[in-house]
RNA sequence: GCGGAAGUGGUGGAACUGGCAGACACACCAUCUUGAGGGGGUGGCGCCGAAAGGCGUGGGGGUUCAAAUCCCCCCUUCCGCACCA
């Protein structure tokens, strides 16, 4: 570079006003022109010849105010809308509001305001802080779960559920939450206590409830998550445990001498082949049968009743895997179907009625379990399996025990009567089929999934549109009556049961079929129901006479990124693959699945703790805002880490980011050519190295975030690139503009001596700094796009930044010409080279070989490793 | 217990396929601007050492010219599952 002179310079005062980064003047003036504009956003119909791009983050609850943790999931999803959108893409980007449920009962009971006045005014509140922070959604297409328009369909599937025999009603032992005042589905218990209330423990209780027939799909929703590799492999995993499929065989065993009524027992087992080791049968201590097998016996009762006691209160403290084994015999025997042997049949505290048959048949020498239970009763251990060794039969006579209990399957059978010597894999099939032909046992495959338990005794949810006819039973409300309204000024208290059982002008009602009276429903929806379609409304919010319109969503789905939180993988996640297998089985949509990408973020926390009231370390979003604004808030939350981890908020970084964009603002409003816009200039073709230098900088950046955005959604790494751009680039491009008359703009303060390049001819600088400003401002709009629509009014840009497409990149203008190669001796880095980017590799060798001539003297050089375009390693004796 | 993810400066984190560890930022130090400052500019900043140099990615071993990255053993943290027969 020869442009290097030396020059005087002096302080630059004063500080210009009008330069400070004010991004509250800023965002509200965008955030004014949007509110006035909101077409801005909106999607293109469905007809569109773009390339349907569907935005997905999962929809809040209307708690009252945003957190930090939907501040985050948030920007993920809108940097990805703008990407796409300023891609070319007809991108559908909406948001409503998971409005049903507990908490706004809980509010009307200590404010005594309405569910419904409380849900909408939180409702307003929250979409106005998103609007605040400049999330760019389609508001016109907006859902709220609470409302009739919406609700009533929940009620149509309903009934189209109950028609297909998908919905039915039984009475069982439920999960009660007494703090919530509801049933609980499965889903919703976690280790034992509610998902809402991690203190209180569920009571197990017998109602009668509705309940949503999800395991008619288990095997479809086990073998569809081979298919989602958009998927986190962790979410896939969770779902693969909680369906739990396991395949074996039932069997059933005689019982020995008469009994009324019932005469054999049926067990489930995923190891039919280790039946000849069975030493007992055990049952659970509901299983049918043992009422009968107990008789009257007030001995063995009482002691079955503290079986029952010990499993329900492992159950309810959520320990079920730490209960201490107990068991009682019924002094009945049953007969092995295989070789006729009398076992001992017990009743035990760990089998649980709920899963297989209620009944298993006890193996020690293979099954952990049964092998401490034996160990405890002095029950009889029989090895039939040993470690199989290959290519070698075990020596009959001389069989090697192995170390017990051995539960392995890659194993050999002995003491199996005909079926010994064989695999155990071999004798599984043989085996079953034996019990098959025979007539005593059958292959099966069970589940651990349940069905989903739907009803809740609570006022603020979809009411169950089914109605009880002393006469004709359970009728359904016909369509046309739809919807069921949740009436108002109900009084709500949590004791006492479903609310809407205390309205008899709800509860009273006329039978359709016979005209006689009938009693409503009181129960309400699980909201988990609202929230399984609720994406597929979206694509045509306002429907009048349907849920949807098929050729809408089969334009938009499947959604192409999902994105939320990993605490909805089973509940949610699950519910909503169900929701649309069932729809596409009505022929109302015809993905098999709701999304072909799910991304699932990472907690923001604060000093390594979940954000908590009681833990007293909440980050306000207003607080962020108004301190720093919205592009600094939402940046940082991008910038902080990787969108997968943890976040641990610090306010010092938010900071770190407010400066980062100070520092773009003035750079551009300072350097700004709006007489000059970018099109009436091509790119200047002889640069200055240091124009150049930044060239190549701007389009690796370029290329960089493009690989951000397609690949590893790394924004941390994006937006420190862009950092990296505006360290190279913001001094070179002050110097370009540069008056010799003017102030100096960007040194103040500054005095004594510098170096100061020549600043180009305004035949390069001036198109140079528009298309350079151009670009910057373009990479910046997904990630802060108040400042960024501020700018390009800046630089006199009058397109509407979101329909602009986002820079290209080149790979030819980002390459480096030269290149900094690092030497090593013996892999040790001694110095470095900088060599041109297409020299041979015979002229690296040399010239690195030069440089380390000291580091190598007298030594018997061994070989040179040439890694191109790195560096090269001497390798000496 | 089983399964998964992760351990890198004072801090958040970079390093994508084995190739210069610590990009980018925060904090800190120095310095300039200032009456002063929480603003702005410049420089420094892994550890030991005056320097040359050495040591460094949870610990220990290994493969390789070369390891944060691959392999083996161990430790720690977080998450999920946990009598599922």
């Amino acid at each position: 570079m020869s442009e290097i002179t030396e020059t005087k310079i002096t302080a630059n005062q004063p500080e210009q006003r009008e330069l400070r980064y004010e991004p509250q003047q800023i965002e509200e003036k965008w955030h004014a022109r949007w509110e006035a504009d909101p077409a801005l956003y909106a999607a293109e119909p469905h007809t569109s010849k773009r390339k349907k791009y569907y935005v997905l983050e999962m929809l809040p609850y209307p708690s009252g105010a945003l957190h930090m943790g939907h501040v985050r999931n948030y920007a993920i999803g809108d940097a990805l809308a703008r990407y796409m959108w300023m891609n070319g893409y007809n991108v559908l980007h909406p948001m409503g509001w998971d409005a049903f449920g507990l908490p706004a009962e809980n509010a009307a009971i200590k404010n005594n305001v309405p569910p419904r006045q409380w849900t909408l005014s939180n409702i307003g509140h929250m979409k106005a802080q998103m609007k605040r922070i400049g999330f760019a959604y389609d508001w016109s297409r907006e859902v709220a779960t609470c409302l009739p328009e919406y609700y009533k369909w929940n009620q149509w599937f309903f009934l189209k559920l109950y028609e297909k025999g998908l919905a039915y009603r039984k009475k069982s032992k439920v999960n009660w939450c007494p703090e919530c005042a509801t049933v609980l589905a499965n889903e919703q218990v976690v280790d034992g206590c509610c998902w809402r209330h991690e203190e209180t423990q569920v009571q197990q209780q017998e109602l009668e409830q509705w309940f949503v027939r999800t395991t008619n799909y288990s095997e479809e929703l086990l073998a569809g998550l081979d298919k989602l590799e958009g998927w986190p492999e962790k979410v896939r995993t969770m779902q693969r445990n909680w369906i739990g499929r396991s395949e074996g065989a039932l069997v059933d065993f005689k019982i020995d001498g008469a009994i009324s009524g019932t005469e054999k027992i049926t067990v489930f087992t995923t190891r039919i082949d280790t039946i000849y080791g069975a030493t007992s049968i055990q049952l659970a201590p509901e299983h049918p049968l043992v009422a009968e097998l107990v008789g009257n016996d007030p001995h063995l009762h009482s002691k079955v009743e503290d079986l029952l006691r010990e499993q329900a209160r492992a159950r309810e403290v959520g320990d079920v895997g730490a209960i201490e084994k107990h068991g009682v015999f019924t002094g009945r025997y049953a007969l092995n179907p295989f070789n006729q042997e009398k076992v001992p049949i017990w009743v035990a505290n760990y089998i649980l009625m709920d899963y297989g048959t209620g009944a298993i048949m006890s193996v020690p020498a293979h099954d952990e379990r049964d092998h401490e239970f034996a160990q405890k009763y002095g029950l009889e251990i029989r090895i039939v399996i040993l470690p199989r060794r290959i290519g070698q039969p075990p020596a009959p006579g001389e069989p090697e025990p192995p170390v017990l209990p051995y539960t392995e399957k890659d194993s050999l059978l002995i003491n199996s009567g005909e079926f010994s010597q064989l695999s155990n894999q071999e004798a599984i099939q043989k085996m079953s089929a034996f019990a098959e032909q025979h007539g005593f046992g059958k292959r099966t495959v069970t589940y651990r999934l349940k069905d989903w338990g739907i009803s809740r005794q609570r006022y603020w949810g979809t009411p169950i549109p089914m109605l009880y006819c002393e006469k004709c039973g359970v009728v359904p409300v016909p369509e046309k009556d739809l919807p069921v309204l949740l009436p108002e000024n109900v009084d709500i208290t949590l004791q006492g049961g479903s609310p809407l059982g205390r309205v008899p002008e709800f509860v009273n009602a006329t039978c359709p079929k016979c005209g006689g009276s009938a009693r409503r429903e009181t129960d309400t929806m699980d909201t988990f129901v609202d929230s399984s379609w609720y994406f597929y409304r979206y694509t045509n919010a306002k429907l009048a006479d349907r849920p949807l319109d098929t050729a809408t969503v089969n334009y938009w789905f499947p959604i192409d990124q999902y994105i939320g939180g990993v605490e909805h993988a089973i509940l949610h996640l699950i519910y909503s693959r169900f929701w649309t297998k069932f729809m596409r089985d009505l022929g109302l949509v015809k993905n098999d699945e709701p999304a072909t990408r799910l991304f699932t973020q990472g907690m923001v926390i604060k000093d390594g703790a979940k954000m908590s009231k009681s833990k007293g370390n909440v980050v306000s979003p207003d607080d962020m805002v108004a301190k720093f604004g919205a592009d600094s808030t939402r940046m940082y939350s991008l910038f902080a880490t990787s969108p997968d981890r943890e976040l641990d908020w610090q306010e010092a970084g938010v900071e770190g980011v407010h400066r980062f964009l100070s520092r773009i603002y003035r750079l551009v409003k300072r350097n700004a050519q709006p007489t000059h816009p970018f099109w009436n200039h091509p790119r200047p073709r002889h640069l200055p190295d240091n124009l150049r230098k930044i060239e190549r900088k701007l389009h690796q950046t370029i290329l960089k975030i493009r690989n951000d955005f397609e690949g590893r959604w790394h924004f941390n790494t994006s937006i420190a690139a862009l950092m990296e751009l505006l360290n190279e680039a913001s001094e070179i491009i002050e110097w370009a503009n540069y008056e010799p008359t003017g102030p100096l703009p960007f040194m103040q303060g500054q005095t004594g001596f510098i170096h100061v390049p020549v600043p180009p001819t305004k035949e390069v600088a001036i198109p140079f700094t528009a298309l350079f400003l151009r670009q910057f401002v373009l990479l910046l709009a997904p990630f802060a796009p108040y400042l960024a629509a501020e700018l390009w009014e800046v630089i006199g840009e009058k397109a509407i930044l979101l329909r602009t497409d986002w820079p290209k990149g080149d790979a030819i203008l980002a390459l480096e010409e030269v290149i900094d190669i690092a030497v090593q001796v013996n892999g040790k880095l001694r110095d470095h080279v900088l060599i041109e980017y297409n020299a041979t590799e015979e002229t690296v060798k040399a010239a690195a070989l030069a440089k380390v001539a000291l580091h190598v003297e007298g030594k018997e050089i061994a070989k040179v490793i040439v890694v191109a375009g790195k560096l090269v390693n001497v390798v000496v004796r």
